[in-house]
Order: structure tokens, then sequence, then C-alpha cells
RNA sequence: CGCGGGGUGGAGCAGUGGUAGCUCGUUGGGCUCAUAACCCAAAGGUCGUAGGUUCAAGUCCUGCCCCCGCAACCA
């Protein structure tokens, strides 16, 4: 860092409130906020973290409507499920506030007020669709028509998901409201716009020339922003739920979702300190750090310091904006209407007291320099190989042989071998790279740093053999203990940003008070004499059911997303009497009924087809039923198919099935008994 | 030709010019204090692809292929 800041300043995205928070919200934001603001705090730096939920915008009132209820139902039902588990996390929030507050409703509207009377903004009136079924305004994703360029009919106002064309609502043939079916019109309607193109040159220099130590993906992606060219941006929206522009003669008006949110970051400040919020953002000595989303680098890093510059007296920009890619859910993009997520308040349930777990593993796996990864086997084996066998294993282990030895009492530390000096040494070591990682926003590193703590007990442990050497040398055990003892007191520390539960359980056993940052390395972190606490395991092991349990729950969804997605198959080319009287479709009773050998979807069927002789069929269905399943019930099949040979057996016939939407297979069967060998017509 | 990010051993990820690394998994050995945990060793990659620059390229340049995302309120 080339400039020394007095204080910290740490905002995360706020997240919107028409659904509860998911792994992908916590990798890309939470957690990486949260261990830098613990980090900072054991390093005795002062530091407020910010946070709070978004409460405005369209997709809340369209749920509302939905379901019947007002906007603010909707958005105080998942505020308090949002905040609540947050808190259960450990997510340490020094406020978790929310849009909808009076003070936001204030400063919000005094923000606009001010960027009004200094003639920052322009006013433009322009047409825009309206929808006069449900008498508003649509943005451009609510429209659909006719896309002007592939003629998809069903194209939004946006863009043709056909064709990947990007569109004006205005320019779709025959547009028509996404949400009442009903056929639009243009009306005109007056907006304030912040002009960006105005601030271009300000943002250039302070972000391509100041900020090169930016991740390479906002670097990137705000050089091509700048690059393209700003233009001016609506402010306001037509819609009732929002705060209302606080000009004369704007009814029915309300800032735009966009400029009022991050304008949150500032309220929620104000909420939490309210004599001392200006010291936060306008001192040049305070280092805001906004921690995002890769979706939001736009509003974060163009945007909001436009508006921010605008309004001037003194309002600091962010010193950096760590913004992270996303995670996908065993490599599928998480997606809320697709319900494909593992949502927190889920996992809290269905996880107790392993908060700590879906930290690490977040943070382990975090998408850092690219979209990672979340798989509930990946979860598994590093809390059981890791978690477990690596780090609460190398505790459980020094705790039960002080408690082998020495009655739990920590026994002082004879004069140091070589062996002891490189272990702390290589301790001083991590602690630096550790430090230096999380400084430099690499909390994947630094976790590793911090197992490597653990690692390096292990080893230390294992070459110093003290439950060999306590027959020959017991004086030396005690140094090795010693080493041990301080050696899990570096990993309290060390781990507390990543896993401050675990942290605190093992602070505890060690017997250590207040912790802060330079305890790692620390030789006399846990003095001689200290009783330390009766062994319990930090991490236990996570059986094979559990996370069965979970997977098959993503299975079950994958499935009821298919059968909502389902289109049936376009009706074939029609057919002549004769065409049809060429089949000869009949009924048959399954006399028996066995896997084929070495296949996986075969089964073999012999059925009773009225002629006294057995009937031979091999079908594909032995992953939908059991063989006994089908033995004695009648059956549809085709009777005069082309015999085939099919695994060795000769198949006389096909056996009819539907084709459901998830893909299973049903068995067609006459509605009540027929006689075997009946003609199907 | 819209823009940004990415394609590295079985899996997940680091690595912005100079012998290709980490974690897990696999194989062999050791230890037995410990949650069948720990420690050591080995095998395994022509770094998407085709060219180019350079004494030297995963790392720079060009073409192509593939994946993700993008002023839709979606981290």
């Amino acid at each position: 860092m080339s400039k020394e800041f007095k204080r910290t300043l740490i905002t995360t995205a706020l997240p919107y409130t028409n659904g509860p928070v998911h792994i992908g919200h916590l990798a890309g934001v939470y957690i990486p906020a949260d261990i830098y603001a613990r980090y900072l705090r054991l390093a005795g730096r002062p530091v407020v973290m910010i946070g709070g939920s978004d409460e405005h915008g369209v997709p809340i009132t369209l749920k509302a409507r939905a379901e019947g209820v007002t906007p603010q139902d909707i958005v105080d039902r998942y505020h308090a499920l949002i905040k609540k588990s947050f808190e259960e996390l450990g997510i340490s929030f020094d406020i978790y506030s929310r849009t909808t507050s009076d003070i936001h409703s204030e400063t919000a509207s005094e923000f606009f007020r001010h960027l009004y009377d200094k003639g920052e903004f322009v006013e433009k009136t322009s047409e825009q669709l309206y929808d006069p079924q449900a008498k508003e305004f649509l943005a451009d994703r609510y429209v659909t028509g006719e896309c002007p360029h592939c003629h998809n009919p069903r194209a939004y106002g946006d863009q043709c998901e056909a064709c990947g064309t990007s569109l004006n609502a205005t320019d779709l043939i025959n547009p028509k409201s996404a949400i009442s079916n009903s056929p639009l019109e243009l009306r005109p309607t007056h907006h304030w716009y912040m002009p960006l193109d105005k601030w271009e040159p300000a943002l250039r220099q302070w972000i391509l020339e100041g900020h090169k130590e930016w991740k390479s993906n906002v670097y990137g992606q705000c050089k091509s922003w700048l690059d393209m060219g700003l233009q001016p941006r609506a402010v306001s929206r037509d819609l009732s739920w929002g705060i209302p522009v606080p000009v004369e003669g704007a009814e029915g008006k309300v800032l735009y979702v966009w400029f009022d949110a991050p304008i949150g970051y500032i309220s929620n400040t104000k909420e939490l300190l309210p004599d001392s919020w200006e010291k936060w953002w306008k001192d040049p000595e305070t280092r805001i750090i906004n921690f995002i989303g890769k979706d939001n680098i736009v509003f974060h890093c163009i945007v909001f310091p436009a508006m921010l510059m605008a309004y001037g007296d003194g309002f600091q920009l962010p010193d950096n904006v760590p913004a992270n890619e996303f995670l996908n859910l065993e490599g599928d993009k998480i997606s809320t209407s697709r319900n494909w997520a593992v949502w927190l308040h889920e996992y809290l349930a269905d996880f107790p007291g392993k908060q700590d777990v879906l930290r690490y593993v977040l943070t382990a796996n975090a998408p850092e320099t690219k979209d990672n990864d979340f798989t509930w086997r990946d979860f598994q084996a590093r809390n059981n190989n890791e978690l477990a066998a690596i780090l609460g294993n190398f505790v459980n282990r020094v705790v039960i042989l002080t408690h082998k030895y020495y009655n739990g009492v920590v026994p002082a530390a004879g004069e140091l071998l070589d062996i002891d000096k490189t272990a702390y040494a290589e301790l001083a070591g991590l602690r630096d790279s550790l430090t230096d990682n999380i400084e430099n926003f690499h909390f994947r590193e630094a976790l590793k740093d911090a197992m490597g703590i653990a690692r390096l007990g292990n080893k230390y442990l294992q070459d110093c053999e003290p439950w060999k050497v306590v027959k020959t040398d017991p004086e030396r055990v005690k140094t090795v203990i010693n080493v041990c003892t301080q050696i899990c007191a570096s990993i309290a520390v060390a781990m507390e940003p990543f896993m401050p539960f675990s942290s605190e359980r093992l602070a505890r056993t060690l017997g250590l008070g207040k912790l802060s940052w330079d305890m790692i390395g620390n030789a006399d972190a846990v003095p001689a004499g200290t009783v330390l606490g009766a062994p319990e395991l930090l991490f236990e092991k996570i059986d094979d059911d559990t996370i069965k349990a979970q997977t098959d729950r993503l299975e079950r969804i994958k499935k009821e997303n298919a059968v909502k997605a389902y289109q049936p198959e376009p009706v074939k080319a029609e057919i002549n009497m004769p065409d049809f009287e060429k089949l000869d479709i009949r009924v048959g009773k399954v006399i028996s009924c066995e896997r084929v050998p070495k296949a996986d979807k075969l089964l073999k069927f012999s059925i009773d087809d009225g002629t006294g002789t057995p009937r031979t069929i091999v079908s594909g269905i032995a992953q939908h039923y059991k063989p006994e399943e089908l033995t004695g019930k009648q059956v549809c099949f085709i009777a005069n198919l082309a015999p085939a040979k099919i695994r060795g057996v000769v198949s006389q016939g096909m056996i009819l099935s539907a084709l459901n939407a998830d893909g299973s297979l049903k068995v067609i069967s006459p509605a009540s008994d027929a006689t075997n060998g009946a003609q199907v017509k």
C-alpha cells in the first residue's frame, strides 16, 4: 500500500430482498468482506462493516402482486430472513439495515435534491411503452414481442434470446406486456438523467491511471465501459414502489433502485454513527472498500463514483472494489428462479453448528479469478480431509497429549533445539504470507497459509515423536508440547477471520483471552502453567448419507425444472389410415421378466400374446422398472416389428411406453383387463 | 467481427518471460499420540487449438474453437 489510512469502511453489496441469500452471495461478497473486517479488527485497525437489504425495484412489486400481498410484506419477510441467517453465519456487520428505513429515504432524497439543485441532472422526455391495463410503464425486460431480426415471436424487450441481439423494447414488432399480456402503447414520460459522459474524463483518470492495482476483471470491465463512451443514464422511474423523486411535479415517479441502493451504504453508516459518519465518508484518510459480485462492477466503479463526484462536499471514492466472479452449483449456474441454489437459511437448518465448514469451503474455492464450481462432494472432502483430518486432528493430538502427560497443564519450554527454532521461523513465514495475502484480498491463498500452520504442526509433532521420546528424555517432551500449544494458539488467531466459531472454541480450550493478530508466532501466547480445557473435536466427519440427502434434493429440483420447462414434441407429419393399419399393436401379459446380463438398461420379457407360444421382447426400461414390478401385468406392444437381436437376445416386438418430461418412462397398459392378444385400434 | 473474464496432471484451483505449482484423490512406505487420523516418497500435465515474436512463452502478439458473464435490479 502506497498510502497509510487511518480507518477502513467496508461495504457489501446490498442483497436484493426478493429471495433468500445463497452460497453464491456468500462466496462472492459476504464471506470475503467478513474475513477482511475481522482481520482488521484483530490487527487493531479501525473498521466499520456496512450492510443492508436493497428493497426497492420492479421485481419486488411483481412478486408482491403474484402473491397478493404488499411490497412491504415481501421485503419485511426477506429482510428478516436474510438478516437472521447472516447473523447465524457470523457475518460481523456493524450494522445491517435496509433501504426502506426513514433515514435512508431522507438521505437518498437529500442526495437527489442536492444534485438537482446543483444542476447535475439533465431532464428528458421520451416515448416509452405503457401498459394501459396495468396502468404502468414497463421496463424493457417486461416487454415481449417479435424480434425485428430473426422474427422469433418471443423476444424480450432488452434482448432476443433466439438470435442473441440486444434490443430496445421499442424495436419489437407488436410489443406486448409480459405481465398482463395486453398490447402496449407509446406514451411520453419525463425523467432525470445522470450525465455520465460529463464524468468520463475524471473516471478515466481515477481508474485507468490511479488504480492499475485493481483486479483484472474489475479494471478490464471499467476500461471497456470507458472506451465505449458513457451515456446519460436515467435515475428515475415511473413506479409506485420506491423513494419519491423529491421535486415538484414528480408525482408517480421514484428514484431508480440503482440510484438509491448505493446511497444505502451512506444511510446505513449514518444510522450506525449519527455523529461521526462524515469522517468515514469524507476524510481522505478513510479507505473505502466495496465488496461486490462481478455483475455490480459498472455501478460501483462508474455510476456511484460519478454520483459522489457530482455531489462533491468531500465524498471519497472507493480505494478498491474487489469484485468476485460467480460460483456455480454442481456444474450449473445458480438461479433463484430455478431454485438452483444452496440457500443459507436451509444450510443452517440442515447443518447446525457447521457454519465454519461452509465458510471454509466457500473461501477455499472462492471464485476470485474465474467462475468456480461448488459441489457437495468437494464440500464433504474438504471437511473430512482438511478440516477434520489436518486442523481438528492436530489440535486434538496436542490437547490429548497435554492431558495424558501433564494433566492438562501446559509445561514450560526448555532450551529450544534447531527443530523448534525452525518451526517458529516457518510459522513466522506463514504469518507474513497470510497477512500479505489478506491485505491484497487473496483470501483463498490466505486460508491456505492458515491451514499451513496446522500442517506445520502435524509435521513438527511427527518429527519430534514425543510419544517415543517420553520414555527416554521426558524433559525434552515438555518443550515439544509447549511449542505445539503455541502453534495451536497461532491457529486459533489465524483462523478467526475465516472460521470464527471454531476459533472461539479453540481459544477457550487454550485459555486465551482477547485475540490479537500479533499472537500468531508468539512463543508465549499460552503461558506455561495454563490449564487446558477438556479435549473436544473441532470438526466432525460428514458421512455419505448427509451428502446424499443434499444431492438427492438437487436431483429432485432438476427434475421439477425439467417438468416445468416441458414442451410436448411437435406432432409428426400426417399419415393415412393405411399407414396406421400397417401397425399391429396388441395386448399381452408379462409371464416373466428378467434383467439382461451386462446391460444396464435392458429387461427381457416373456409375454403371453394369446398364441400359446410365449413371445420374447427386450425393452430398454431397466432403469425405470424392477423385473418383478411388471410380472403379471398387461402391456401393449407392437407385434409386427421386424425381430432384432439385442445383446444376443432376439426381440420380437416393442413394448410401448410414455416418455415423461423428467426423463422417466411409464409402460402403457389397458385401463382394465383385456384379452391377451387383443388388437389395439 | 459488441464488450469483459476464462480454458493448466483424475477433480478443484494458483501461476503475467527463465527448471510447471497447490489442495484433494491414486500408489508404495513409515508412525501409532490422534477423528482408520498424521508423516515421507512416487506416479500423473507437450498448460483449448493453429501460427508468430524471443536466446527463452502457460506467461507477449495474431487467427480459430469452447465455457461464463455483461447498463435485464441477477453476488
